[in-house]
DNA sequence: TGCCAGGCCCTCTTTAGGGCCTT
């Protein structure tokens, strides 16, 4: 596997659901997956500018007492906005991460030239008979060790990484394809769940 | 901070509605 096929798995904890309505990303972890390997960490809380709820206190286990000497949102982001470089970037529903990274390095204003690829739309399509397509359930599903805190940034980049690694393989050892490029799970992604298998199977060697 | 989003996906669909997933 290239360079080019390194991705970065990342997750953020925010102040809420939505960039648009004045929320702040809080914490961004992350990590670098080569040769489907962990080969690099990027974890830090960050300050948003103003007090975060107590849903979110509760939610995250992110306080407000915890913030309060973080560094602001700007500089962090900055410097994970090296980290993620040129390469392509994983989340668990990607389209909310996209929305706070967005938002976030518009404010540098920085850019990044990596697309995105979503666990959880693959999920949906490798793992049709899971109870739900949360990222623990799945987790839990894909038999995943874990025992650490769901809803912080780096441990939740961490277990999404594994799982993505598992659905690569799992990918492989049904239709024998390896390795698995990026392009083929965006593709994936935007297919049809009904239509997958067939297009894997039109794919097979 | 304070108006509560938005993209995907299924179905009792496509001239629509509602659940899922993320914080």
């Amino acid at each position: 596997m290239s360079k080019a096929n390194t991705v970065v798995v990342l997750d953020f904890e925010t102040t809420g659901l939505s960039p648009v309505n004045g929320d702040r990303a809080i914490e961004i972890g992350a990590v670098r997956i080569e040769e489907g390997e962990i080969t690099g960490r990027f974890q830090e809380l960050m300050n948003p500018g103003f007090q975060v709820s107590s849903f979110i206190e509760s939610y995250t286990g992110i306080t407000n007492g915890m913030l309060k000497n973080a560094r602001p949102c700007e500089e962090v982001m900055s410097e994970f906005s090296d980290f993620i470089g040129s390469h392509n970037l994983v989340a668990h529903n990607a389209s909310f991460d996209k929305r706070f990274l967005d938002a976030e390095l518009n404010r540098l204003p920085k850019k990044y030239t990596g697309e995105f690829s979503c666990s959880m739309l693959l999920a949906r399509r490798l793992y049709k008979d899971a109870a739900n397509h949360k990222l623990a359930t799945l987790v839990n599903h894909a038999k995943i060790p874990s025992d650490g805190d769901f809803h912080r940034a780096l441990y939740d980049s961490e277990v999404t990484a594994k799982l993505w690694l598992v659905m690569l393989e799992l990918i492989n050892s049904r239709y024998g394809l390896s390795p698995i490029s990026f392009a083929l799970t965006q593709k994936l992604t935007k297919t049809p769940a009904h239509n997958v298998e067939k297009v894997l199977n039109r794919i097979m060697p």
